[in-house]
DNA sequence: CGAAAAGTTGATCTACATCAACGTGCGTGG
DNA sequence: CCACGCACGTTGATGTAGATCAACTTTTCG
């Protein structure tokens, strides 16, 4: 990979972390590269605890999340409150909920945050004009379904425990992709009460279990900064095995038809 | 089931379940109703207790279930196991998969039922040369996201006496678009255990779940055969809204883009 | 017809919820 | 600059929804 200028649109290689990401399933040619920067190039910057999509509202764009956290929840007419996904650089917000007229699920930020509308167009764009870019869109769209399947087994049958380690070491491998850690070591900015409500249990519950953890020398924590002692050991204590993150590459079966153009 | 022969263009309407499922999204054009048709010409049919695809191999094709029912589920090592999704007529099967190299969940067949394989080729000609098809495909796929994370809101924060009205509030509703409900009456081919896994609880408490519900009077059940007696009470008792299910069409945003051919 | 699968019910246990109180850091307004 | 309020975290005591264990009945099916 010798990073060389991208044309298009002038000076270097651009590393955002929706190209790291989608790289993490393709490689990209420069081309491909040099469209997702343009996709990408004009930012909004969203203050926390911001919605940007609103549960049972219609919405008006897709965006990119470029950097900061932010949360995608449902809740309950009473207020109980699910949250379905955390959202880190380089995901889609309501990608697919463009398809609905109303949105099913509300996206808030958790932090400042910086994001890039993506208008339909440009998805339609990719399709026609970058298969392997819309394979790699699609896959990522997969890979979302396949994370939220793999929280429904942990709220249904893992424990408290086995829940907590199990999300931490899902989050550090995501960071870890979009270069968001380094060395077992992220910044999780995400308080107690939301991680209840990610992991199905009580706030009280969810302040005993990371007692818990780091009481077992699993992890330690300053703040908001989180570190993984031994991310094997984690990844044992949760049951977690990455497969279906899906970082291993576009199936063989796509390979063939995708040939880099 | 009558179906007649179907020219591979011409002759009468056929309705098939992943017909009545994709028009409750958008109407669909004759051409497009053929291209349907004569994609779910080959029908397998496969036994009960049949894995179609396997978590942790990889796997030849999509395929559509045309009739009878299976689960999506997955395992963790030590055996402990969580349904994802039940899988009902019109519903595909690892259209997402065929994304990834290995599939991260498996999808069994719980009673007898016909299946129809997609090739990858196909969907690719779909999105080049029916849009509103195509768009028809990814509402499906959304759709199958948009329940599993309200799945993940009842494992999450629903009690297991909501957690269970909710879900047959949903079969319910998913199965009359498909015409597989009549006056709130189904057969539900699953047992008791399935549904534990479905809804994170223990076999007993299930049992106990439904003995409640029944004592409720809001469903009675007669083996397989289940009668909801309220459908409204049902979606109050488990909190369910359909919205989720979008089965209120295509959103305007698109309806503009995709106007019929 | 016999055996296995599925359903039912009571007794007991426990993981996690709820309730309550207190500590701690920090932003803001007086 | 202090203090007050508030969001967030921590910890103990107690309650309970649902798990587990165990036994039995009914249905299904080869």
């Amino acid at each position: 990979m010798a990073p060389k200028s991208c044309s298009l649109l002038g000076s270097d290689r651009k590393e955002t972390a929706l190209h790291l990401k989608l790289e993490s399933y393709v490689p990209l040619s420069e081309p491909e590269r040099a469209y997702i920067s343009q996709l990408v190039d004009r930012a909004e910057v969203v203050r926390p605890r911001i919605d940007i999509i609103h549960q049972g509202e219609q919405f008006a764009s897709a965006h990119v999340l470029l950097s900061g956290w932010a949360i995608r929840h449902k809740a309950l007419p009473d207020g109980r409150r699910q949250v379905v996904n955390f959202v880190i650089p380089g995901d889609f917000i309501g990608l697919y909920a463009h398809l609905f007229e109303i949105a099913d699920h509300t996206v808030t930020t958790l932090t400042g945050a910086t994001t890039a509308a993506v208008e339909i167009d440009r998805i339609v764009e990719i399709f026609k004009r970058f298969p392997r870019l819309a394979a790699a869109l699609a896959w990522s769209s997969a890979r979302e379904e396949s994370i939220i399947a793999e929280r429904l087994l942990s709220l249904g049958r893992r424990t408290a425990f086995e829940r907590m380690a199990h999300l931490l070491a899902e989050l550090l491998r995501r960071l870890q992709v979009v270069q968001l850690a380094y060395k077992g070591q992220f910044i999780l900015p995400v308080t107690q009460e939301t991680l209840a409500d990610a992991l199905g249990l009580s706030l009280v519950h969810v302040n005993r279990t990371l007692r818990r953890l780091r009481e077992a020398g699993l992890i330690d924590i300053d703040g908001q900064k989180l570190m993984v002692n031994d991310a094997a050991s984690l990844a044992d204590a949760g049951k977690f095995d990455e497969m279906y993150l899906h970082h291993s590459g576009l199936s063989r079966r796509l390979q063939k038809k995708l040939a880099p153009a």
